[in-house]
DNA sequence: CAGCATCCTTCAAGATACTG
DNA sequence: CAGTATCTTGAAGGATGCTG
């Protein structure tokens, strides 16, 4: 049930793929990775406006995701104007850093890559 | 230029910022972590069943990309059928442990997952 | 402030058929 | 075997306007 040995998620009908495509996602992984970056709460806007360039849609759909999925606390504060805070569940605190790690990685090692497209582009470029 | 402090590629017009597009997807994660299991090369079509569920369009696009990311070496040998076989670079051997992390720990946790999302279904379904 | 609703575009993905 | 080419569909995403 939680596992599809030897490899998990490979197979279509292996119940932890849906987990997989829900954290294989661009937003996603920068919600969750600045939620533990933060180590507080963040309210829509904060994040809105953390992850540069998401939408308002976006944003919301992706955070109704990670809620529905346990992984993000969506808290209602009765107040005007409203306030509500997304924190990490304590099932978010553990996948978060397996994508703030993809991350880190995404950073140090993107003059390499970069590096890596442009050979690629002129060796298909020209003969 | 590989660093955006203090938060790496959440700006958009960073530039680590395209190299966590390439990773945050599906079919990236199963590729990168079957060869890294493996521990052998695969062929196309070893992958084509290996990652089930993948067209064979979709499997080609996504080793095309990270081909041209340096994360996965096409190697073509001259024979008669084509032998075709998809390899880890050093790159993708350090970017390969990231994502079959995620892939473990869905697979880990899909049961509070899929408990998580029954919860909000009901939650929201019903008054 | 934190969203939902709507419209519209685009572009990614599936199905199908063909080739070096 | 390992793709490419074409067609079609449908879902994701942007823009805009409105609301509790």
């Amino acid at each position: 049930m939680d596992t599809c040995p030897p490899l998990p998620a490979f197979r279509a009908d292996c119940p932890s793929r849906v987990v997989v495509d829900v954290l294989a996602n661009k937003w996603v992984l920068y919600v969750l990775a600045l939620l533990q970056k933060s180590g507080n709460p963040l309210r829509f806007n904060e994040l809105r406006h953390l992850v540069d360039g998401v939408t308002q849609k976006s944003l919301t759909k992706t955070l109704r995701t990670l809620e529905r999925n346990g992984l993000v606390d969506r808290r209602v504060y009765a107040a005007v104007p409203p306030r509500v805070e997304y924190r990490l569940t304590d099932l978010g605190r553990e996948a978060a850093p397996l994508l703030a790690a993809i991350d880190s990685w995404a950073a140090q090692n993107t003059p390499a890559i970069v590096e890596a497209r442009a050979s690629f582009d002129t060796a298909s470029g020209r003969a």
